[in-house]
Formats: structure tokens, sequence, C-alpha cells
DNA sequence: ATCCTACAATGGACATTGTCTAAGTCAAGG
DNA sequence: CCTTGACTTAGACAATGTCCATTGTAGGAT
């Protein structure tokens, strides 16, 4: 299922190879590259795609809303395509694991108002950070 | 209010004229530089100190845990010294102003078990974004 | 079917952030 | 006040990200 695709197709996007190739390298659910790393399955498909398109599209995702920018990772930036449905984020803080997770109750109401600041709050990032059994294990 | 020098000083480090500087510069509760902006404001001090004296130094306070490594910023990591009390992050997406604040409740807890996959959990990091009052008037 | 044109891709320079190393310097105990 | 091992330094290097001038092309217009 190429959704991500049909989804950037149907805002009037401008389709190219090297789009396509983006969007079928992050397609599915649970997936949480870096910029280089979408790059680098990219370039599997499509020898000729260069960085600066990789990194263009990602930013263009983002900004179209279909892809979600994560920064569970304090080097790079992740790119999660699964930006339909909210989740939060968990961490293994050996060998950078991640998982998506869904918290119980909304982080945006546990905020009260006397602690916003006048601030007009319009989204939250949550990472719980620990350590996976195979890590716990070795 | 040197609270965060007198601590180190406590746990044997040796003292050098670098790391107080770095420490004068972290000292206070509400602070949230990059190591490059502890490093700018380091030199006004002590003019030939070196970055990479600075990067260790900020690792080391963080290995400590005196210090906390924030990721609210995507591009670098920023250093903050509250770290005797739990708190969360509050950043304006426009201009990058950064609060500390206190959800009600523990985020730990709102994470079921059968969402931690066996993870043994020990640290959530929440940030929450939105417009300041400030750039929301502009 | 072909042509135009605005938008997209390229690649390489540049910027930012962080890490490492070899050599020199210094705090603090003896 | 000497010694020693830890600390600092400068600068090279690495990783990640951005910019720009040039070249290519998707898709509508003809």
């Amino acid at each position: 299922m190429s959704d991500l695709l049909e989804r950037l197709r149907g805002r009037g996007w401008r389709m190219t190879a090297q789009r396509r190739v983006v969007a079928e390298v992050l397609d599915g659910d649970h997936v949480h590259l870096t910029a280089d790393e979408v790059h680098a399955r990219a370039v599997a498909k499509l020898p000729e795609i260069s960085r600066a398109t990789v990194y263009n599209t990602l930013g263009e995702m983002v900004s179209l809303g279909e892809v979600i920018e994560v920064a569970t990772d304090k080097r790079a930036k992740r790119y999660d395509p699964n930006a339909h449905r909210p989740h939060q984020h968990l961490v293994c803080a050996r060998c950078g694991a991640i998982r998506d997770v869904h918290p119980s109750g909304n982080p945006l109401t546990d905020l009260p108002d006397s602690e916003r600041f006048g601030f007009t709050i319009s989204d939250v990032e949550v990472t719980y950070r620990g350590v996976c059994p195979s890590c716990a294990a070795a």
C-alpha cells in the first residue's frame, strides 16, 4: 500500500521519480529513518538521486503534514510517515531502537492553564527512554 | 546561587578556571543554552577557553547528572542546569523561546504496560510546542 | 504529438554542530 | 615546591544540514 504516495498525489504534488522513491522508502507505519538513511535506501532504487533532493523532499512532506519530524535521536532528525494517528515514541537508550507507543490520556490536557504562559499550544512530543529487552538481556 | 558549582566541587571535581566559568554560565534555573552559546559566554569571561573544553565539561556535567541535555531544538542540543526538579519544556515554534513547565500528573504512569514492549523505562521527555504571546501579537 | 515554462533535481560548496588527538599546562597532594 | 595525572588547547576531522547556479522535466497548452 502506498498510502503516503496517494495522499501526496491527491494534494496536486508534481510527481517525479525522485519523489516517488522517497515516498516508497518512507512507506509503512513504523519507520523512523534519518535523512541519510532515507537517502541511502533511495539511492538503491534510483542511483542518481542527490542528497539535496532527499532533504528537500522530506522537508516538503513535513510542511504538508504528511510526515512528522521527530527528535528522539539527539544527533539527526528522524522522519516518521505515521502522521495520521497521534502517537509518541519509546527509545532504547543503548541500541536506539524506536517503537511507536500510545499513552493513555492526552498529554496536551496535562498542562494546566497556569503553566501555559499565554502560549497557544498546538502540539506535544513525548519521548520515553529506557532499555529494550534485547539490550537488557545482553 | 552558585549551587551548581558547589555541588560539583562536593563531588571531588578538580576545579579549574574553565570549569568554573562554564558552571557560572549555566548557573540559574531557567537557562537553556546550546553548547556554542555556552562557549560564547564563557569566552567573554575567559577568552582563551577552547570549544573542546566546553563540550567536554558539559558532557561531564551531564554524566554526573547535574545538568540535563534536552532536545527541544532539533538542530543543537541544549543544556539545562535545572536537574534537581523534574520538569518539561514549552517551546515557541516561531522564536524558539523556552519555558520550564510542570504538567499535572506523571507522564511515566501514562504509558500502560501493554505499550511498554518489555522496555525498562527510566525517563520521559515532553516538549510542548506552540506560539508565545509576543509572536502571536506580531 | 510537441512545445513551453514553471517547478524540480543536481552536485558541490558551504555552514553548523560535535568529536578526537597529540602536545602542552596546571591543580592539588606529598 | 615538585610531581603527576588529569585538564586544556588548537585544529583537523566527521556528521548532518543548507544553499545556489545550472540543468532537467512534468504536465498543461497548443
